[in-house]
DNA sequence: CAATTACTATACTATTTTCGTATTTTTGTA
DNA sequence: TACAAAAATACGAAAATAGTATAGTAATTG
């Protein structure tokens, strides 16, 4: 569903705003009008129901992302800066991002919206996949590297920046992600291209 | 109304919690009793009904926020180190308490919540004062210094603990603050107390 | 143990909220 | 003026919520 139109982009970026913070269930359309200063029957010219708006502004936001991470990965940087990029916004958009708002999707009695973002995040992931292996064909990544397992441990990032134990030893959260970066681009093993300084 | 039953504080604790995210319209008693671990039959035993619950909040609230300031007040420091403390706190509050809580205090139909929150308000705000002018008494701050005004700036504070042009000429937030602090505690005049910094 | 208390689970009605549509009025515009 | 888009209003149907009643379970206490 493409959004063109001036009054339907402001009831979705109310929507995006209500949603994000209070979650999709706690939010009534009279709601998402009266922010967006529009009136009932405009947001039915423009969404069958509620949960069509709530899908166009999941869809509006995974596309941002992608186009983020294609930018990411399209520009001229090192594969350690890539990587520390795509954390970034990784951990960024997670503490931006309402757990609310994903929670009411998951736990949807339609088991129809289930099988949406099911699809949804299948083919995001398919795509940044692909552009992985794109870029590792150039010689950005090693070659024997797997997109698969970076993007599973990406999974595990918001634990990671919210722990304790690791934002103290590093200083910062954002350490914590420039550390992690710096791991899995060198690994370990010391080398010449960097210095690990304290 | 004193809590002192373990079930009525985690009733209190998961209004406390879902109010401050959601504010208070947005949330049902079925929702507070599932996060609380309790049965509404519990709840209707312990409060009369959800506006109870949201006065006991705002009432728990308020007195944490009174005993931080008493602390502060009775603690041995100097005069600035008392107003910083004083300003910090106010802006963490600020920061943390949830805008939705408030305004849906405020706007309330029922017009007995805001006479409540007025007299509530008007309390703090007397006792506050007091203690002022007993640290006054005892030489804390110069004699002609009005406590009223401190509170009346003090209101204001979150705009410019929020203002890009305050903030990046201090450097953080945090730096707003102190500075406001020092402002107020030194004025302009130059002296041998203490020497500002760029 | 018995009795009391604290609590849960469920069911139920009345009230309120929300949804989605229909109708009328206003506004902007060719 | 005429016309189309959108706002305001109103409204019935459906869903959510508030608050109560009942029955029964777990934990405390004398």
């Amino acid at each position: 569903m493409k959004v063109t139109n001036k009054k339907q982009q402001s009831l979705l970026a109310a929507g995006r705003e209500l949603f994000w913070k209070h979650g999709f269930r706690r939010i009534s359309i009279d709601e998402v009008c009266k922010v967006a200063g529009a009136s009932k029957m405009t947001f039915y010219r423009y969404f069958p129901d509620k949960l069509a708006l709530a899908k166009a502004v999941f869809d509006d936001e995974v596309d941002k992302g992608t186009l983020q991470f294609r930018e990411i990965m399209i520009s001229e940087s090192s594969a350690s800066e890539k990587l520390e990029a795509m954390l970034r916004t990784k951990a960024d958009s997670v503490n931006n991002i309402s757990q609310e708002f994903l929670n009411d999707f998951y736990s949807d009695k339609d088991s129809d919206l289930r099988a949406y973002i099911a699809q949804k995040t299948a083919d995001v992931w398919n795509e940044i996949v692909n552009d992985f292996k794109m870029a590792q064909q150039k010689g950005v990544f090693r070659s024997d590297f797997k997109p698969e397992i970076l993007l599973y441990i990406s999974q595990q990032l918001p634990g990671f920046i919210n722990d304790p134990y690791l934002v103290q030893l590093c200083g910062s959260p954002q350490e914590v992600v420039m550390e992690i970066a710096r791991f899995f681009t060198y690994g370990i093993a010391p080398n010449d291209k960097t210095t690990v300084e304290k």
